[in-house]
RNA sequence: GGCCCCGUUGUGUAGUGGCCUAGCACGCCGCCCUCUCAAGGCGGUAGCGCGGGUUCGAAUCCCGUCGGGGCUACCA
């Protein structure tokens, strides 16, 4: 166990989103690569907008996709509580002495005199940020201000150096003083602001290295300045090295955001991809191998992660691609695996009952063999088999189907089957081979068609025989009636 | 406006001065296989934003430029 640790550390607000799971995937991978802690924290300061169902979501997503913590909810750590919402106690002691020791301060000024400045700084094409007005007020003034009934915000006072901090993504990046003003950590209302709790929390879990999302880079001269005072005040022992992951991008030339579906997780989820696949998809969003190998086992990610392969360049979510390394993915899951995977999506569908029966779940293993290779989600097979677990009755075929062909076709199939013994797929396959494609002289294509609507209801299928096969001889020649039935029944159209 | 980040085919990437007439994957197109659909095989399409340098030689280094994005909150 080396004592690199690192941290995820997300706001329970809406639903999770596969740019938070990426950068969750990032820090969890290369903790798991150097043997670090990954240390999973709840950033709830914001009551206005933090929910207990997102909190619920997300911890139920990261034990879904394996992300697996350390020290977090539910598993505890030496570090905790791990919620910030109970952790104020904590910031109210710091910003007492950040206070004390002249780091930070109170500072009077309206919304509206701040916007006031910032409009004035603007029009004299200055760089626009708080003006310290505030930093030294006598007693008198502050006086003044609280007989007007005025609320001061809590804003840490910088020290006028520039920052410099060699960034793992991105290399060296500079912020000049000037363009970091003193910023407010404590609302007026008292409750203590991200800009505060994030850097004293990283502080206090010892963390060493933070990987977060490149919207926050330009926040990191706040928190580098915030760790110069809680050093000072004892709260600090060692500032982080800092890492700004690449923007996961959605349509167009944004950032997915928390409203396009494309972003949801619980959308993938549903639609029945696997969180193997999602997070080997998501790691190929800003880091790669390098050998092109892009099939790769969460195993493998955390054997091969470093931060050196890490893209500093914003990546485009493609879900054709993550789609096809579903595909991938549910090829390469065990038979008996996959079967359990999809038994959900079937009951939900209704295409088995719920919960599955014995007789469904051992058709439902034989069909397995023949859909695997035809599933690029697991939602996508009820369509595919659903003709599997249904009575030869409530198959109804759509009438335009038929030709004047179909019902000789279906004739010589019932009869020639009703011959085969015994009920295997080599064996319906040579009858109706030798009756229809040589017999009637049909192409294959032809010959198959009327037969495979008749059984599947459906001209896309599983291969036709082997499907026979697993209904039985006596419901595959009930089909086949049942669609003769149909046809001569079907409304005359032209 | 100011500050910061980013810039290889449609998308994700490989590439860290010669192995690059730029590789791989997804997509798209075509062919093969084939009982449908897939899967698989084969082939094709398309790229180093631009302009200057440095160098015998640059996708790779430097400068400029253009483009995209982010931040500029009592959000995170």
């Amino acid at each position: 166990m080396s004592d690199i640790r690192v941290r995820f550390c997300p706001s329970p607000t809406g639903n999770p989103h596969v740019g938070m799971i990426r950068t969750a995937l990032f820090n969890w991978a290369f903790a798991r690569h150097v043997g670090g802690t990954f240390v999973f924290r709840i950033e709830d300061t914001d009551s206005a907008r933090d929910s207990q169902d997102s909190y619920e979501a997300l911890v139920a997503s990261m034990r879904w996709l394996g992300l697996d913590w350390d020290e977090g909810p539910e598993v505890g750590g030496d570090y905790g509580p791990y919620r910030q919402s109970e952790r104020m106690h904590i910031y109210a002691d710091v910003v007492v002495k950040l206070l004390e020791s002249g780091f930070a301060y109170r500072c009077y000024c309206s919304a509206a005199e701040l916007e006031a400045k910032r409009e004035l700084a603007a029009a004299h094409k200055r760089t626009p940020g708080y003006d310290g007005s505030c930093r030294a007020l006598t007693h008198e003034q502050v006086a003044v201000f609280v007989a007007e009934g005025r609320e001061p915000v809590i804003r840490y006072r910088m020290s006028g150096r520039d920052f410099t901090w060699h960034d793992l993504i991105r290399g060296e990046v500079t912020f000049q003083a000037e363009h970091v003003p003193d910023f407010v950590i404590v609302r007026a209302n008292g409750d203590p602001l991200y800009t505060l709790v994030n850097p004293v929390d990283d502080a206090m879990m010892n963390i060493t290295h933070v990987l977060r999302g490149e919207d926050l880079l330009s926040s990191t001269p706040r928190q580098l300045a915030l760790f110069d005072g809680l050093t000072a005040i004892g709260v600090a022992h060692k500032t982080p090295a800092y890492g700004h992951l690449p923007y996961v991008m959605g349509e167009g030339n944004k950032k997915l955001s928390k409203r396009d579906p494309e972003s949801s997780l619980a959308m993938y989820r549903s639609s029945g991809y696997l969180p193997e696949a999602l997070l080997n998809y998501l790691a190929l969003l800003g880091w790669s191998m390098g050998n092109d190998v892009e099939f790769f086992s969460p195993k493998e990610l955390t054997q091969a992660f470093t931060l050196e392969r890490v893209n500093p360049n914003p990546a485009r979510f493609d879900l054709k691609k993550c789609t096809s390394i579903n595909g991938d993915w549910i090829r390469h899951l065990a038979e008996s695996d996959l079967c359990e995977r999809l038994i959900p999506f079937l009951e939900s569908a209704g295409t088995t009952s719920t919960p599955i029966s014995i007789l469904e779940r051992e058709r439902l293993a034989l069909v397995i063999p023949l859909i695997a290779e035809r599933l690029d989600t697991l939602a996508a097979a009820p369509e595919l088999i659903a003709f599997l677990f249904q009575p030869a009755a409530e198959l109804i075929i759509d009438p335009d189907v038929w030709t004047s062909e179909s019902v000789r076709v279906l004739d010589v199939s019932a009869q020639v089957l009703a011959e085969v013994t015994p009920w295997n797929a080599d064996a319906i396959q040579q009858a109706l081979r030798e009756s229809l494609v040589d017999g009637l002289d049909l192409k294959p294509k032809l010959a198959f068609g009327p037969v495979r609507t008749a059984i599947c209801g459906r001209k896309i299928s599983p291969p036709l025989f082997e499907s026979m096969e697993i209904l039985g001889k006596e419901e595959s020649l009930l089909r086949i009636k049942n669609a003769k039935g149909q046809a001569l029944n079907r409304p005359l159209s032209e």
